[in-house]
DNA sequence: GCCGTTTTCGGCCCGACTGTTTTCAGTCG
């Protein structure tokens, strides 16, 4: 059992607690502990109780339910509550403006147990006759039910930053003067967002009605003084808040969260005898304000370094900036280096030279050129003689547009483990990258078993997208990473960290494993046209939440170095 | 349910908006 699966129970039981209006910091503990084990880098199933009761926030308790969980699959606490409320009602959670409180209502007076069953008991005008619902309710409700499907779940953070980028711009036409930034899981990273958050500091109430006439709003959630919330046309929601200049850093903080680092700030402010919020940071006695105006000063008052928001997810930041030990992250301008791209001797958009040009225009110095192989027929891929003949191509290329080129391929994991070219093939060129793009469905003996081999091989230098994951489309491969990254550190093969808005791949979560254990780190475009380098800043994005340095990131490192580095140029 | 040199019991983050209400509960972030 997975550390997500483990997660999702937790999560599961945390919300038929609301229901069942239990304890709130008994919900708490076990919500925060279905996020603990969702995104812990080791498998919570390799763990003993003392191991996990070593996690914060895990005692004795949930250590014992999580044991039962990996050891028998489920646990009897989650199935009393099951029997007493149907999971089906949990789908009743996601609908706007329905929470655990409507919910319980609704399964005791009207038995309502399905989504269809609250559309016709909304229908039929039941829900209005229930003592604390009325006419407005129920039509909110049928107006959630409709728009449940077209709104559905979260989307790409490329595609938050689009939309935050252009309602940012709007709203500055309306408040030049004031102080305009996208927050939330945006401004953290996120590699999806389920909203827009945007603060304005130091803006006119009017910015409201600024907000009310964007042309893509099709609906308002709400609208009032300081924070209002609005629907966009294709789903997103955005929410602004307003607050005085003089609030700016605090209301910064605040509202880029996590929830979870908020909570253990307002902690460590709490043990001082201080209080946080959005408008600052203030004694308890006195309310005198001590910090608010830039989001340095409150960290500094809470005698913390700033904390980049990549890393505000409660994974150790805060002891490391109390302790002055915060990583220097890596940043877009530090990467010298791309190492998996296409052109059009198969997929790609552009030949060589061009792609090489915009490399330069992207401020690189070195590109490696790696098509596919022949197993991708539908993308044209290489053979052997095709293969080398490119290499030549390529290497006849190497400086142009002061470029340094690297002829290579993307070599294809078949489904037993072994590559799609013949050894001396790849034995005769610069870089070879490895990546899985078929039979994504093995079970995960057969596909970490499968990566293992590729990994063995003596001609990968480079793990392609590690999971094969798709966001929003499709789930990552079954497979043990921690195998996976033992693997590459033993072989010293590269783990790549795909740029790709949809793939991501590695994530924070395992490339920061990866990190962790040591194993070598690249971060690529797997640009299939001149115009697409611009992705790299995404996966930049993934290695900064993953904490990583430049020092971590292979292609940081000047060409030689870098050339050096690589698995077939090591000294065996 | 977790946690701890002030505590092994009694705390646990905080505020805005909406709808159904006549002073507040529920939802959301």
């Amino acid at each position: 059992m997975d550390n997500p699966a483990v997660g999702r129970i937790l999560r599961e039981i945390a919300d038929l607690l609301e229901i069942k209006h239990d304890n709130p910091f008994k919900i708490r503990a076990y919500r925060n502990a279905g996020d603990l084990v969702a995104n812990h880098p080791h498998a919570v199933a390799s763990l003993d109780a003392s191991g996990l009761r070593e996690i914060p926030g895990i005692g004795k308790d949930l250590a014992a339910r999580i044991l039962e969980i990996t050891e028998t699959g489920g646990c009897a606490y989650h199935r009393e509550l099951v029997a007493e409320f149907p999971p089906s009602v949990l789908d009743l959670l996601h609908l706007q403006g329905v929470g655990p409180k409507t919910v319980a209502t609704l399964y005791r007076e009207l038995h309502v147990r399905t989504l269809d069953d609250l559309e016709q008991a909304a229908v039929s005008g039941r829900v209005r006759a229930i003592r604390g619902m009325g006419a407005k309710k129920e039509a909110l409700i049928l107006k959630a039910l409709g728009e449940r499907k077209r709104y559905a779940g979260r989307h790409l953070l490329a595609r938050a930053d689009e939309a935050a980028l252009a309602l940012a711009a709007h709203l500055r036409q309306h408040a030049p003067g004031a102080d305009i930034t996208p927050v939330g899981s945006l401004r953290r990273g996120c590699e999806t967002c389920g909203d827009l958050d945007i603060l304005a500091a130091g803006a006119d109430q009017s910015l409201m009605e600024a907000l009310m006439a964007y042309a893509p709003v099709e609906r308002v959630l709400a609208h009032g003084e300081t924070k209002s919330s609005v629907l966009l046309a294709g789903g997103l929601q955005a929410d602004l808040r307003l607050v005085p200049s003089e609030s700016r850093g605090a209301a910064l903080q605040y509202f880029t969260g996590s929830k979870t680092h908020n909570i253990a700030l307002r902690d460590r402010a709490m043990s001082r005898g201080l209080k946080l919020n959005e408008y600052g940071l203030f004694r308890v006695e006195g309310d005198e304000r001590v910090a608010g105006e830039t989001e340095d000063e409150v960290y500094q008052a809470l005698g913390l370094d700033w904390i980049p928001p990549e890393l505000r997810e409660a994974r150790g930041e805060i002891e490391a900036a109390e302790a002055r030990r915060l990583p220097r992250l890596v940043e877009r301008d530090d990467l010298r280096g791309d190492l998996h791209t296409h052109t059009t001797e198969t997929d790609g958009k552009d030949s060589v030279a061009a792609m090489a040009e915009a490399a330069r225009g992207a401020g690189l110095e070195y590109l490696a050129i790696t098509d596919h192989t022949q197993s991708l027929a539908m993308a044209n891929g290489l053979d052997e003689p095709r293969a080398l003949a490119h290499a030549k191509a390529i290497r006849a290329l190497d400086g142009h547009g002061g470029v340094r080129l690297l002829a290579g391929v993307e070599c294809d994991i078949r489904p037993d483990g072994s590559l799609d070219l013949a050894d001396d093939c790849l034995a005769a060129l610069d870089v070879v990258v490895a990546s899985v793009h078929s039979a994504l469905n093995q079970d995960r003996q057969q596909m970490t078993e499968r990566l293992l081999r590729a990994l063995e091989h003596p001609h990968v230098d480079i793990l392609g997208h590690p999971t094969s994951r798709m966001l929003l489309r499709r789930e990552p491969s079954a497979v043990d990473i921690e195998a996976v990254v033992a693997a590459a550190v033993r072989y010293r093969v590269a783990l790549e960290i795909n740029s790709q808005v949809h793939r991501l791949d590695l994530s924070d979560i395992h490339a920061r494993l990866a990190r962790d254990l040591g194993a070598p780190i690249v971060i690529s475009s797997d640009a299939h046209s001149r115009d697409a380098f611009g992705v790299l800043r995404w996966g930049v994005v993934v290695a900064r939440r993953a904490w990583l340095e430049p020092r971590d990131v292979l292609n940081t490192r000047p060409f030689a170095e870098f050339k050096a580095a690589l698995r077939r140029n090591r000294a065996r």
